[in-house]
DNA sequence: TTGATTTCTTGATAAATGTCAAGCGTCAAA
DNA sequence: TTTGACGCTTGACATTTATCAAGAAATCAA
C-alpha cells in the first residue's frame, strides 16, 4: 500500500511500528469517485471510512427550505458519517465529489479488525476523535463570537487554496452565510 | 460508591458486567464546589474529568471584548477541557460553578487506569465522545442553518428547566445572541 | 468555438440582530 | 427597611445579514 496513505496513518493516529503501519494501511483500497458522485447518502448507513487522497468532497444536507454544506473535505482528511459509522445509525449527511476524487477507503468490517491487530488502537483512535472534538468546539465557538466577515477571515487564512476549488456558495454555506454576503464581504477586502 | 454515577457509567459507556462499575466507580469521588467557585481556569491544565451529580456549570471564555458561554453543564453530563484532560495541553475554558454544585470527580491519573481495568475501556470511550462529537455537529448545523428564534426554539423544547435556573444572559450567550435579542424572543414566543 | 448552464456579483430593499441607554424588579446585605 | 447589585426588559437606533432580481462572468458540453 501507500507511502501517503501510511503517512496519515501514522501522523493522524500516532501509529509507530512499521509492521502495524504496513497491516493497517493493507486494510485500505485505493478507489477513486467522479465528480457529482456520492460517497454516502443521507439515510443509508454509513459503511466506509476514508481519507481523501486527492480531490474534493462535500458534505451537505438538503433541508426544506435550502441545502446546507456542513464541510468540504480535503486532502488528508477524513470523510465518513461518523456517528452511522460507529452506531449502524441512518447517515445525518450526504457526501458527494466535488471534483473526481481518491481516497484510501476501508469497509467497516475491516476498520474493526484494527483493533484486534494493534493492542492500543482503540487509544489511538479516542485521540483522533478527541481532536475532532476540538476542532468542533472551536467551529461552535466562532459561531458565538465571531461576526460573518471574522469567520471568513479566519477560514481564508487556514484555507486560501480551496477558494480556487470550489464554487463559493459551498464555502458561504459552510460558514454561515449566503452567497450574496460572502461576495460582499470579498468585495470589501479586495479594496 | 453512588448508585447513581453507576448508572452514569452503565448509560453513558455501557459499562454491563456490575464488577466493572464498580472499579470505576470506586475511582471517582463525590465533590462539591460552592457557587461561583471555579472547576477549571483557562490557561491551566485539566486534570479531573467529572459528572455532575447536582447543581450548574458555566463554560465559558473571556475574549477582548465580551464574555462567550459555551456550554451549561447539568446534572448527569460530563465536565472537563477534553482535548487539555487528554493531550496536557493548556484549558481552553473556564468552568465555574453557578450554583453549589456536586460532582462525581476523576483524577487525570486515575481516570488512564481504566483502560487497565476494563479490557475494552477505550472502545466504550471512544463510542462516548462520537456521541460528544455528533452533538457538536448537530450544534453547528443549527448554526447554518436556523435563525436565532429558531436555536432558541429547539433549546427550549429540550431544556426548559434550565430557564427557570439559570441568568438568562448566559443561555443567550450559548445560543449565539445578545440577552436582548433573547428577551425579545421570549416576548414575541409569550404573545 | 458557441451556446447553455452555472456561478458570482451588484443594487435595492427588507428583515434580523446588535448596541446603547434607561428603567424596573428582585434579592440580599447593611 | 433601605440600598445597591444584578439581571431582565424595553425603546430608539445602527449595523449586519438576508432576500429578490438582474446582469456579468466563468465553466462546461456539444
Amino acid at each position: 500500500m501507500n507511502n501517503e496513505l501510511e503517512a496519515y496513518i501514522s501522523t493522524y493516529f500516532g501509529v509507530v511500528r512499521p509492521k502495524e503501519i504496513k497491516a493497517i494501511s493493507d486494510l485500505f483500497q485505493l478507489t477513486s469517485i467522479k465528480k457529482g458522485a456520492y460517497f454516502l447518502k443521507a439515510g443509508k448507513k454509513s459503511e466506509r471510512l476514508s481519507f481523501v487522497q486527492s480531490g474534493l468532497l462535500r458534505v451537505f444536507v438538503q433541508t426544506a427550505d435550502k441545502e446546507v454544506t456542513q464541510w468540504i473535505t480535503t486532502k488528508g482528511q477524513f470523510a465518513t458519517d461518523l456517528s452511522s459509522l460507529v452506531f449502524d445509525s441512518p447517515a445525518r449527511w450526504d457526501i458527494q465529489a466535488l471534483v473526481d476524487t481518491e481516497m484510501y477507503s476501508i469497509s467497516k468490517a475491516d476498520y474493526e479488525k484494527i483493533g484486534s491487530l494493534i493492542p492500543e488502537w482503540h487509544l489511538l483512535e479516542k485521540l483522533f476523535i478527541v481532536r475532532c472534538f476540538t476542532m468542533m468546539e472551536d467551529r461552535i465557538f466562532s459561531h458565538l463570537s465571531m461576526s460573518a466577515e471574522e469567520r471568513y477571515q479566519v477560514f481564508f487564512e487556514n484555507n486560501a487554496a480551496l477558494f480556487n476549488e470550489v464554487p463559493l456558495q459551498y464555502i458561504a454555506s459552510m460558514l454561515g452565510m449566503t452567497p450574496e454576503t460572502f461576495s460582499r464581504i470579498r468585495k470589501k477586502i479586495a479594496n
